[in-house]
RNA sequence: GUGGUUGUAGCUCAGCUGGUUAGAGCGCUGGUUUGUGGUACCAGAAGUCGCCGGUUCGAACCCGGUCUUCCACCCCA
């Protein structure tokens, strides 16, 4: 063997089965984003830098794969950047362009460049790979696909309520039974940090406090004495630390804590109207809960945060997540858009169904009808045949020389194709041929007129 | 980006404190079975032991570097 080739790190190949799989999930996706009266869009792989650069927070820009410029791009530099050895003073002025690092960002900036043409509210889903120079884990990728539906260019909450249908759909029609829909609101986040006085500290706050069920109180208190949150605040929150209970509960505990922080209590409304919404409307396989300690990094939501956590007893992080960001197009000169939605994280929900079993098995099932190959003249036959059944939209094929019999078997069974047709001498004489169901191992033999029964007994 | 971990046949992995021609199971190819796969038996092919360098009479094994895998952190789908 030559040298072995490789991909880059974080990346895949997918094989039929796989991506056979992955289709399987895509079309499900698709087809409730559709009929909750999504509509398709697509963006370029990647933008222009300054589009996606400071967007995510610092840790997001290093995150992004960037894009070395075409040309002599070394001599547009000015000496003294390029004599400075400064990544990232050189970085910006050899890389013009970057890879799409999500799909929000890219849909914000297509919302202001064809605002003149979309009717508004505008829902739109889009269903393409982003890239992340991520260090690899399980369920890490560097080119993973999202899939997102959004929702702009409307304030209301039924929005919210709607995706979670939408999020409660899907999950259900893909069989994954038991997922975890968190709920949280930035408002309310923001009215406890204002409550405590520790308004400034809104972000190091949050980010602490969304390790509680990783680290524990003491290490959650810890990060945030660390971070200048001081003691009194901190106790001052302490309710939040271990607050349990039902949906109502939790609700009332924040209601009082919140009932000086006018944001806050505007939170509480938001987070109240959904959840009452849901409770009416009910949910087939989900759950909805709130969960104050998710705070999720994406600087931009404002006010609903969700995430979904895979069913109990599977170790995996988020298989979505979403929120409502009242401002997103704002950067890009458009003010009060207000847009709010919701990811899949396809990739994950792969591994999640992968693991539980949940894949139906008609998925791998490519090809249904396999014609063994006797020689020229019984191929000729079988190639008759089988046009007629492609014609009726049966996935078939003939085993293209006259191999051995064993091994033209061997390779329908391997295939998982479930049907075998023997087209021999003896058949051929007679204008007939022999149908082998695999599963079963029985054998039926039809008349060539008869093609329809057997078409009609798949 | 920080710390750790992994790499031996197509796949999953053995390989003792460094010592001749590197092993197993599965898979693959052929045969038992010249019109029947999934079971059984027999035989066979297949590896510059991730890559580069060092130590040594001698390296899959020790040392350094590098790439890769997985994990924790950071962050996140």
């Amino acid at each position: 063997m030559a040298q072995k080739p490789s991909i880059p790190k974080g990346t895949r190949d997918f094989s039929p089965s796989e991506v056979g799989k992955r289709n399987y999930i895509f079309n499900i996706v698709k087809k409730h984003f559709k009929t909750f009266g999504f509509q398709p869009i697509e963006t370029p792989s990647f933008e222009n830098s300054d589009t996606l650069l400071g967007k995510y927070g610092d840790e997001g820009d290093r995150l992004i794969f960037k894009i070395l410029n075409s040309g002599d791009f070394i001599s547009k530099v000015d000496d003294v950047t390029y004599s400075s050895k400064n990544s990232s003073t050189i970085a910006p002025k050899i890389t013009e362009k970057a890879l799409r690092y999500d799909l929000t960002v890219p849909f914000a900036r297509y919302v202001v460049m064809h605002q003149n043409e979309i009717d508004f509210p505008f829902k739109r889903y889009q269903i393409q790979p982003v890239w992340r120079a991520d260090r690899p884990q399980k369920g890490r990728f560097r080119e993973f696909y999202q899939c997102d539906a959004d929702v702009v260019g409307s304030k209301s909450l039924l929005q919210e309520v709607e995706l979670v249908q939408l999020y409660d759909a899907i999950f259900s029609d893909l069989g994954l039974v038991g997922t975890t829909i968190k709920l949280n609101n930035r408002k309310v986040l923001a009215g406890i940090a204002e409550v405590i006085g520790a308004k400034h500290l809104l972000v190091d706050f949050t980010i602490a406090l969304d390790k509680l069920d990783k680290i524990g109180k003491d290490g959650v208190v810890t990060e945030m004495l660390n971070k200048g949150i001081s003691e009194a605040a901190i106790e001052k929150a302490s309710p939040l630390f271990s607050l349990s209970g039902s949906n109502s509960d939790q609700l009332a505990m924040l209601r009082r804590l919140l009932s000086d922080s006018e944001v806050g209590s505007k939170g509480v409304e938001e987070l109240e109207f959904i959840l009452n919404s849901i409770v009416e409307l009910g949910l087939q396989s989900a759950q909805l809960t709130i969960d104050v300690t998710l705070a999720r990094g994406l600087n931009y939501y404002t006010g609903a945060i969700f995430e979904v956590a895979a069913p109990n007893g599977v170790q995996m992080g988020s298989i979505g997540g979403g929120g409502r960001y009242d401002d997103l197009t704002g950067i890009f000169g458009l003010k009060d858009v207000s847009g709010v939605g919701i990811s899949f994280g396809l990739d994950r929900i792969y591994l999640v169904l992968d693991e539980l079993n949940l894949f139906p098995k008609t998925v791998e099932q490519d090809v249904q009808v396999l014609c063994v190959n006797f020689g020229e003249q019984e191929a000729m036959a079988s190639i008759k045949l089988i046009t007629q059944l492609r014609k009726a939209g049966v996935a078939s094929d003939l085993y293209p020389t006259s191999a051995k019999m064993q091994k033209q078997m061997k390779y329908a069974n391997n295939r998982k194709i479930p049907y075998v047709i023997l087209i021999g001498a003896q058949e051929l004489e007679a204008n007939s041929f022999v149908v082998k169901n695999m599963n079963k191992g029985s054998q039926a033999t039809f008349q060539f007129t008869e093609i329809s029964d057997f078409i009609n007994s798949l």
